[in-house]
DNA sequence: CGGTACAATGATAGATGTCGCCTTTGGCCATGGATCC
């Protein structure tokens, strides 16, 4: 049991004089030892919840994040207060490095890491000798979102929980709905979580929806709008190649505008550069696929447009919420044309594998036992003997080690066992892909309401219901033409960048290399 | 046809050089820790 008096002193370490909305009640059932789900809108303060109570526990707090980059940034303001037995762990490490690292665990309050570092028996070892206090899962909705195919390491935390002597959990997260809470708290096996759940709708964004005939449409639309209005923007797209010819016809018509891609594909490097330009205002317009976003905290995005719309309402609320931070009138432009309905469609199809591809997968496997009983050891060998894509290979690997057809690459084989497997699998995969559809519905029925475009959007979410601050949407009678956001000054100047600004103090002529 | 990440590993490109080398002025080579895909 920890006291009050030293919950307000270990805040003045934060430098936190006062706690934000819902940060206290969480804290307080963290520090009793409860399990806690908490829905905290993206700003609010969510990681004070557990980095508090890690500072206050005795042993160590496990925090699993989605993204090495979140991790690192988390590391990197926690030291600067001055909290320093924190680490990040991933898997660019050597063995001197980790060996040195791993046997120390135990010297650090908070340590971050990765689902998939978690599947890694070595690091496994030592953390089942140290005392874990507390484990943390940050995004908790990618249990949801990604766990069932994408990314099935996020289903095994709770197997791993156990391993580590069942610890209390923190599940944090900012955007749930009631069907994606059910399936944490079952993923998790943990049906007596408290729930601390807080609006998550925003007051300060208007919704509006745009039905075109084509791209061309959305290309004129966006085109008048962005001339008019000047300001952050983000564009959404479900291909990564349609936001690069976007990205690259934009910067020819609007030459006052600095715009760029960013996406998945892209080199590691290049993404952090535009997103620390988008962050730092040297960029306007960023046109990006559904990987840019988690952990974005710029305050003055004013403009949101959907080129496509996103393949469920929870992410199309991710995605809208990065506008307004800061409390300001913001936009959401959703551009829908017919056929944009068919991208998700083949998404959908492409993550699960259909009946045939099961049953030649179970053949394939079946062959592999017959003759040495191990899969080869490189991911790329199976795909190519099992003529699957990753992410299907990755589903039904999940599930055949489920079934214990497969362990460790071995396969085992069991007449009975195998039918039953098989029959179940086809059938999760049928549910999966039902599940998917009647979500993209949902966005599609969305699209085409009637009514109140914001009260539609944030019914299923929570049962209060805050009216808009400023304008509410294209149903209620709003249009483009009304918004007038503060716009950047054409004539303001870029940053000049450290190496001229040297260059300029030092009076040096000609260039130089950088570093 | 289209989208989300990480780990692990081998490949690759960039920096180094306590006397590196040679053709003096930077270019080339061999080497082996980072970084990338």
């Amino acid at each position: 049991m920890i006291h009050t008096s030293s919950l307000s002193d270990s805040l003045k370490e934060f430098n936190i004089t006062a706690f934000r909305q819902g940060q206290k009640e969480i804290i307080t059932d963290v520090l009793n030892g409860n399990d806690v789900l908490g829905i905290l809108p993206t700003g609010s303060g969510k990681s004070l919840c557990y980095q508090l109570p890690a500072k206050l526990f005795e042993g160590t707090t496990i925090v699993v994040s989605p993204l090495i980059s979140l991790m690192h940034d988390q590391v990197k303001q926690l030291k600067a207060k001055h909290f320093k037995e924190v680490i990040a762990l991933n898997s660019s490490m050597n063995y001197i490095e980790r060996k040195n690292t791993y046997r120390h665990l135990q010297s650090f309050k908070l340590i971050y890491m990765s689902p998939e570092l978690l599947q890694n028996e070595e690091l496994l070892n030592y953390l089942t000798q140290i005392k874990i206090s507390l484990f943390v899962i940050d995004e908790a909705h990618c249990i949801s979102q990604w766990g069932h195919e994408f990314r099935p390491d996020y289903l095994k935390l709770e197997s791993i929980i156990n391993r580590l002597g069942n610890p209390p959990i923190l599940a944090l997260s900012a955007t749930v709905t009631e069907t994606v809470q059910t399936d944490i708290v079952k993923t998790l096996k943990r049906p007596h979580i408290i729930k601390h759940i807080y609006p998550i709708d925003r007051t300060n964004i208007a919704f509006t929806i745009h039905e075109v005939s084509d791209n061309t449409e959305k290309m004129e639309l966006i085109l008048k709008l962005l001339h008019h209005k000047h300001v952050p923007t983000i564009i959404y797209f479900s291909s990564r190649a349609v936001s690069e010819r976007v990205a690259n016809l934009l910067s020819a018509e609007l030459p006052q505008h600095e715009i760029a891609f960013y996406h998945g594909g892209m080199d590691q490097n290049d993404r952090v550069i535009v997103q620390q330009q988008f962050m730092n205002d040297q960029l306007d317009v960023i046109c990006c696929t559904s990987a840019f976003g988690m952990g974005i905290d710029k305050p003055n995005i004013r403009l949101v447009i959907h080129y496509h719309m996103p393949n469920q309402i929870e992410s199309y609320i991710q995605e809208v919420g990065r506008a307004g931070r800061d409390g300001k009138e913001s936009l959401s432009v959703l551009l829908y044309s017919h056929n944009d309905k068919y991208i998700p469609l083949n998404i959908i199809d492409s993550e699960l594998p259909s009946e045939d591809e099961v049953n030649m997968t179970f053949n394939k496997i079946y062959d592999i036992y017959d003759k040495n009983k191990n899969l080869p050891s490189k991911d790329e060998e199976i795909l190519e003997i099992l003529q699957l894509g990753e992410i299907k290979w990755r589903f039904l690997q999940y599930q055949m080690e489920r079934y214990g057809i497969i362990k460790d690459k071995f396969v085992q084989y069991n007449a009975n066992n195998w039918d039953v497997a098989r029959q179940n699998i086809k059938k999760l995969i049928k549910d999966r892909q039902l599940l998917k559809q009647r979500k993209l519905n949902e966005m599609l029925r969305w699209i085409h309401e009637d009514y109140c475009l914001r009260k539609r959007l944030y019914k299923p979410f929570q049962h209060s219901y805050q009216p808009a601050l400023y304008q509410c949407c294209s149903n209620c009678g709003y249009s483009l033409d009304e918004w007038m956001p503060e716009q950047k000054m054409a004539t303001q100047k870029k940053d000049l960048g450290w190496h001229q600004k040297l260059k300029n103090i030092l009076l040096i002529e000609g260039d130089y290399e950088a570093e």
